[in-house]
RNA sequence: CGACCGUUUCGAACAAUCGCGCGGUAUCAUAGCGAAAGCUCAUACCGUGAGGAAAGUCCGAGCUCCACAGAGCAGGAUAACAGAUAACAUCUGCCGAAGGCGACUUUAGGGCCAGUGCAACAGAAAGAUACCGCCUGCUUUUGCAGGUAAGGAUGGAAAGGCGAGGUAAGAGCUCACCGGUGUGUCGGAGACGGCACAGCCAUGUAAACCCUAUCCGGAGCAACACCGCGGCGGGGGCAUAUGCUUGCUCGGCAGCCCCUAUGGAGGUGGCAAAGAGGUCUGCGGCGACGCAGAUCCAAGAUAGAUGAUUGUUCACGACAGAACUCGGCUUACAGGAACGCGUCGCAUU
RNA sequence: AGGGAUGUAGCCAAGCGGUUAAGGCACCAGACUUUGACUCUGGCACCUCGCUGGUUCGAUUCCAGCCAUCCCUG
């Protein structure tokens, strides 16, 4: 494993459905994780959902942001072979990136990621 | 000094480290494709990276494809006048109207003398009329017949308004002023305005149907063009080795290779530095704008790139994210800045 | 990108330019009952009829611009 590796994004809807549906859930105040293991291929896909009503397009933009810079600490240190969906709820919005980096390392732990 | 008016303009700044999209250069040790050159991926360095509204998608165009002899109807849009413009429902000037003490602002502003419809309630009566009242005549009175829109009452609207003359009482019946209509004349490019004369037979509503004039083919970058593994087809060849079709034979269908049409997934172009482009100067124009010269210009994503941390400064940061490209309009917006022989008020000289 | 619909009381909603804006459910008070349900009677302040302007004598209704929600096409 290299020390820097490039952080491959989710593009499928239905992967996205599958994993709404099939994976495993971690809810924190400031973001859910959706996480399923990939039978495909030994990579790990990372996946960031803000819905319409969190805000205008600023907003949203904002949010997918502070989430990627937060996921962006732990990448490296990550298990191969997950499909990871990160939700952002909605106080997430005016959350500052100090406050979800930690609760989203409390939840990758959770989830045996790391 | 205070309160405004108009026209422009800015929309946090700087440094360091980590990270992202695109472009360029270099490296190919590793991974993939390839006979190779090389390409992709990756890494390093350099450059560059959202707005005044990028928004709403309300108008107008470019661009692309489809349709198209010509004419008319239907439907839609616009609506004083003159111009600007590629075009417009935009903009400029000007006229009329409305508002403001004023600088100035606002204005869907054609036609109810082509026709049709509507005008609740109130009121005597709503486009045709006399309830009360006034006057005249008849009648002992009650009342009857006629004249009359000055007054009352109703209403958003009631015989153009108001004053004087006039009259039985009244009435544009007559006159002055105002309003409006028509004709003439003068000024103006025109809308229109000034003056003179005639004359007052008739409400409002076309953002009611409608009439008049002008304009309009349709769809949109998910357009459209090209490539295109697989699939479903067409043609040719090979092989009769294998499978299916009844145990066998023939025949048929599968099979393998080549050519070819279509085109789903996907990809490339469209589309990224350059156009109806910005800034400055000069000239023309009241102005929108035009002409000439100089000069400036690098976002281009495709589930969608601008963030984080630290430090410094200030006015302490609002509304808000390009998605083919322009010109407008509308809406949202913390707070600033500049200009004006701009306005009003107060004070002083 | 292109198109469509809706917004009226807590909820579901009707509404021909002229009303104090129909109804139904819910809610409140009273009657009935020993009590409750059913039934009957009355009420419901609320709604600037999504918001802001305009046309009109008069607008929930007509026109324009905004806001919100929902839907359709590729």
């Amino acid at each position: 494993m290299n020390k820097t590796r490039r952080i491959l994004t989710l593009k499928e809807n239905h992967l996205f459905m599958r994993s709404y549906r099939k994976g495993r859930c971690f809810s924190g105040r400031y973001v859910a994780l959706y996480v399923l293991r990939n039978y495909e291929k030994n990579q790990t896909k990372l996946g960031i959902t803000v819905s319409k009503s969190r805000g205008n397009a600023v907003k949203r933009n904002r949010v997918k942001r502070v989430i990627r810079e937060a996921y962006r600490v732990f990448h490296p240190f990550i298990k191969e072979g997950f499909i990871i969906v990160i939700v952002a709820k909605q106080p997430c919005v005016d959350a500052p990136v100090s406050v979800v980096t930690s609760e989203l390392e409390a939840l990758l732990e959770k989830a045996a990621l790391l």
